[in-house]
DNA sequence: CCGCATCCGTGGGGATACTG
DNA sequence: CAGTATCCCCACGGATGCGG
């Protein structure tokens, strides 16, 4: 793995920012950080996940170390997730951009709407109509 | 826009982390909080980047008011990317995602490692071969 | 209940060519 | 130099069905 370049390709840091950029990967490491969930309990809480992204995830999440599999071998089998130490230090850094969105979005918002007002004329053939 | 619920779709988290999760904008974001940059410049420094990306991604950060474009009228026409005070908050959050990259890098990999070793041992295979 | 395998559609994004 | 427009591909992810 190359020196913390992270214009150079298949740096430590875009490996990051691909996981952070998974947008079902944060959202389970959030449920997770508050306490160990069972396979269909996140699925019925995250809001649009399939059940393939859902599993794909957790494997990741579990391949990285941030997630913790248990499995209690029960008649129907019965599977708990949990965050591990190194999953919450890595919430942290999540949650720190939770809270700059939850800051910033009206900001953010507002110069969107000028950036429309502004550019978004269109309607002004450049050349004249056939 | 609906309240801090990331697990319902469409929430403000979600739009962010939706743009942190573009490595690209990331990446630019980084560069043009050390200095401001020209279109082609943050080309060349930006391994891997296409030029459509670029422009496109440029688009995105300035329309969130993340970036500041500024035309200079000269012949070949003369365009100067920099990061607007809003563009700096939100670096903040990012580096400490990028800090945590450094920091931890190893023990994921480690993980990953660990993880393959117990799981990847494939070759049995559950019907028998046609 | 948990989860993998397969099929398949969509659109993100690369390459190329062209304009102001 | 700074982009826009076009084509095109393939990987991401949804839906479905099966297996432990």
């Amino acid at each position: 793995m190359p020196a913390p370049d992270p214009f150079n390709r298949k740096c430590a840091t875009r490996v990051v920012l691909d996981r952070v950029g998974d947008k079902w990967a944060v959202l389970i490491l959030i449920l997770l950080h508050d306490e160990a969930h069972r396979f269909n309990e996140l699925r019925r809480r995250i809001d649009g996940i399939s059940q393939k992204m859902l599993s794909q995830t957790l494997r990741s999440l579990e391949r990285d170390g941030l997630v913790h599999r248990h499995v209690e071998a029960t008649v129907p089998v019965t599977v708990e997730y949990s965050i591990t130490p190194l999953g919450k230090t890595l919430y942290a850094a999540v949650d720190a951009l939770r809270v700059w969105a939850e800051t910033h979005l009206k900001d953010v918002e507002t110069a969107q709407k000028r950036y429309d007002r502004t550019n978004e004329k269109p309607a002004r053939p450049l050349r004249k109509a056939a």
